[in-house]
DNA sequence: AACTATTTATAAGA
DNA sequence: TTCTTATAAATAGTT
């Protein structure tokens, strides 16, 4: 979006990543809300700035101790001693 | 987006929440992806289907052992029990 | 921090 | 359910 189509490559400019967090992390942010709201589902989406802040979003639903629970387990350690039997995993590469 | 504006609210029919569930997670999906990308983010966002599968997607660092560890300390009981100093919690309502 | 030209996401419909 | 398309929304570069 925006005046130009950018290519999803890191931003080498340092300022620059700064200011493209700030600008997405408000846009996902609101995605997560949105979604969470219309499909009435359990959500959470956790990040870190490119200086280390993190920022945690999780949906209204009432058993989000459910999500943070079943994200606990996903431990390196646990990951390699469970089946991650109906858990689908995206990686961004 | 879309043909017409969309109010923020439950949709209550199963199917549309279904169908709104399928096209904004590919969404979300996405712009998680671009953002850790983009600004060398670790990011980690979960999210359970209205039917209750569940998506984890996680960003491309290579510490992303991190976040996990991070996500994982925000359990209840932790959450009673230490101070979040730097951690922003959003919530969606 | 605001603006706006443009790209992107998506609600309905096919 | 997969594709299309009109329209709303996000955002890159600018001020």
């Amino acid at each position: 979006m925006g005046r130009v189509k950018l290519k999803i490559k890191r931003l080498e400019n340092t300022s620059g990543r700064q200011v493209t967090y700030s600008k997405r992390r408000a846009g996902i942010l609101k995605k997560a809300r949105e979604l969470s709201i219309l499909c009435d589902i359990d959500i959470a989406l956790l990040m870190f700035s490119p200086t280390g802040k993190p920022t945690l979003c999780l949906g209204e639903r009432s058993n989000i101790e459910e999500v943070i629970a079943k994200f606990a387990q996903l431990t390196p350690q646990e990951r390699a001693k469970r089946k991650l039997e109906s858990l689908e995993v995206t990686n961004s590469s």
